[in-house]
DNA sequence: GAGCTTATGTTCTCACCTAGAACATAACAA
DNA sequence: TTGTTATGTTCTAGGTGAGAACATAAGCTC
């Protein structure tokens, strides 16, 4: 417990607090609000935000006064103020932005990849072209479970547990890395569908499914920093085996693989994500077939929602990937399924299911996120003022 | 986001950190050690010491001298101090106790109860019988879920969502409520097998199998109160009905329910429970029938446990009811059915299984934890000091 | 048993923080 | 032009923990 308080953390606390005010909030807000919301004088705030603006953290401009009163100023970044890169690695192809305070994101470069560890190199060299004295965390996004933080392993390009110090370690800026399912919920959870909501799920529908609990806007890592994997339940009752070693996983009812199987697909990892959108296409057409696998999928994704709302309850759901066309094509089946697997006492108030907002950018803004959280510590700000 | 922070409140948070750290510690500690703790100097240990004897919250003792240096005193409860009082309320009975700082449990009453409402005035009137000056919140354990904290449901007392309001209210001293699996399982995070662990899970398995997981030695609650129905979820692929009103949970396959249906007894709450106890012994003595029956049981709790670490990585699971007897019996099947339903990847770290420590005492002890909780907050102590 | 060592208690000063009151200021409104 | 309103600014006061210096009470050593 070696959180000490004294009067000088007690300004740096209020400090934080104020900032993360600032990255959270909707809309901006003038220095009276913020008094106001932080629950301080206007002397104190005067002085936090001085403070704060010496050290480049916060900018003030003129408000543009609509109502009476002596004008005040708002509270934006600093034009000068650190940023976080954010960095979305996905199977062929890689993003780098730029996201300053309040979660504005800058697209820097994209590129490809040769499904190699040397694409990391080329992401540091890319983070070296944009690089400035302004960047202050690297938040990584990237499939696969990191086990302890550090042992990356990514099925479908036949990584088996890299070390991550080798990939991301000396000439690196600070970095954080996690999951892209976890990072997308996580970006619903700040910033999209699934914004203020103590409890929470998330699910990213891809070949299978990952996803996340969110707890007072927090997504949860588990012991071993490899929570999420739901999609590994038994929870449609499949005979299969699954590739993860398991038989019956809920993740070979639902999904790309599910519907490559019924087609005859070659199912698995990387291949057949074409055929999926195929199918998709062919079902919203109105052809038969693809139309039925849909619905199988579709029930199988609301059977197992239901099931997991009886466990964590969660207030409501969100779905990427696979999951935001599922939605889009038979919303009526996922909820009637979802219901179906509820405990009846709880039929009259079943979770919220509905497509995350953020779309592709998910994992790329939960990366940023985890970046400013790094960034708007005790720990940092007593450093940077 | 009022939590303002002045420099008032400054005191308030470092002198709840200290009663906290006196009710945590597994053993009692001296001023100098608190103050290290605390990463605080000696004077101030000294000046919130003793304002907090003051106010009849600590308790200062001469510590007897071991080593070396200047005597100190233990920290410990102050004799006057504030009390809180847990209540167990169970199918037939309840168990009403007294607990101070630091965790010591008094059992001051129990009793017998006719299953109507009216058990909860019976408690009232037995709380008043030994209530003093000193009780602070009293700690309400009940099983059944409590929907948004005060719709309560037992089905096995035919309750169906009785109004906590009407059975807790004026007259009544300030009481918390929570479901007694939870409660078992708060217990065994903050004094238990779960103790100091970030994530882990708790189950009590009795007619089916309740719930909760521990993250950071505090029980989630879900969106609705009503997490932690673990039990009605699909693992083992049950073909039955549930009482639940869902197909196939895995209660259905754990838990006294399924020994009794195995036997031609009556399933269902409130009966069967002594044969399943007889069922047990007889496993024990050898009878063939009675362990296979024994041994589907751990086959399916070891199943339905691996599904659940995959999706929330646990550190340890530990288990109450039952589950003690199960592990006891069938340990090594318990653990190889959980390690089959493991993704392959994580079997080389299979979270820990154990009985859970707290015995019959759980739901009562999670109950004093969550009194004190309500006790040890700074608008509490603020209104005390 | 005297003197040394060690750990803790106690006292005092200092730097820091926020609250609150009083006053100043810059817009809008009548 | 004058009043109203919301905010900025300044100053004082009360409270808090840090740190240094000193005091104290034990054990340890010779």
């Amino acid at each position: 417990m070696p959180q000490t308080m004294t009067s000088a953390d007690l300004r740096i606390h209020n400090q934080a607090r104020l900032l993360r005010a600032v990255h959270d909030a909707a809309e901006p807000f003038t220095r009276a609000e913020a008094a106001r919301l932080l629950g301080i004088g206007r002397n104190t705030a005067a002085a936090l935000v001085g403070e704060l603006e010496q050290a480049r953290l916060l900018h003030e401009v003129p408000a543009e006064s609509g109502a009476r009163g002596r004008p005040t100023t708002m509270l934006v970044p600093h034009p000068e103020g650190p940023l976080a890169f954010a960095v979305d690695f996905r199977e062929d192809t890689w993003t780098l932005a730029s996201v300053e305070l309040g979660g504005a994101i800058t697209e820097l470069e994209d590129g490809e990849h040769d499904r190699t560890p040397k694409a990391f190199a080329d992401i540091r060299a890319a983070v070296a072209r944009h690089e400035t004295g302004r960047l202050a965390v690297l938040g990584f996004a990237t499939s696969g479970p990191i086990r302890d933080g550090h042992r990356l392993h990514i099925s479908h390009l036949g990584w088996d547990e890299v070390e991550v110090r080798d990939l991301i370690g000396d000439g690196w800026p600070a970095t954080v890395i996690d999951n892209d399912a976890r990072l997308a919920g996580l970006a619903e959870a700040r910033r999209g569908a699934l914004r203020g909501l103590g409890t929470a799920m998330h699910f990213h529908i891809d070949f299978d499914i990952g996803g996340t609990l969110l707890l007072g806007g927090d997504a949860q890592r588990g012991a071993h920093h490899i929570a999420g994997e739901f999609g590994h339940m038994p929870l449609t009752g499949s005979a299969l085996e699954c590739m993860c070693g398991v038989r019956g996983c809920w993740s070979l009812d639902v999904g790309a693989n599910a519907l490559v199987r019924r087609f005859g697909g070659e199912t698995g990892y990387g291949t057949g994500r074409e055929l999926a959108q195929e199918v998709l296409r062919r079902a919203e057409a109105g052809d038969a077939e693809a139309g039925e696998a849909v619905d199988a999928n579709a029930a199988a994704l609301g059977r197992g929602l239901g099931a997991l709302a009886n466990a964590l309850d969660p207030e409501a759901i969100s779905l990427s990937g696979l999951g935001v066309d599922l939605i889009r094509l038979r919303r009526g089946l996922i909820e009637e399924n979802c219901a179906a697997s509820l405990m009846a006492f709880r039929r009259d108030e079943p979770p919220r299911i509905a497509a995350g907002t953020m779309g592709e950018a998910g994992p790329l803004t939960g990366a940023a996120e985890i970046a400013w959280d790094a960034i708007l510590t005790p720990v940092w700000l007593r450093e940077r003022l």
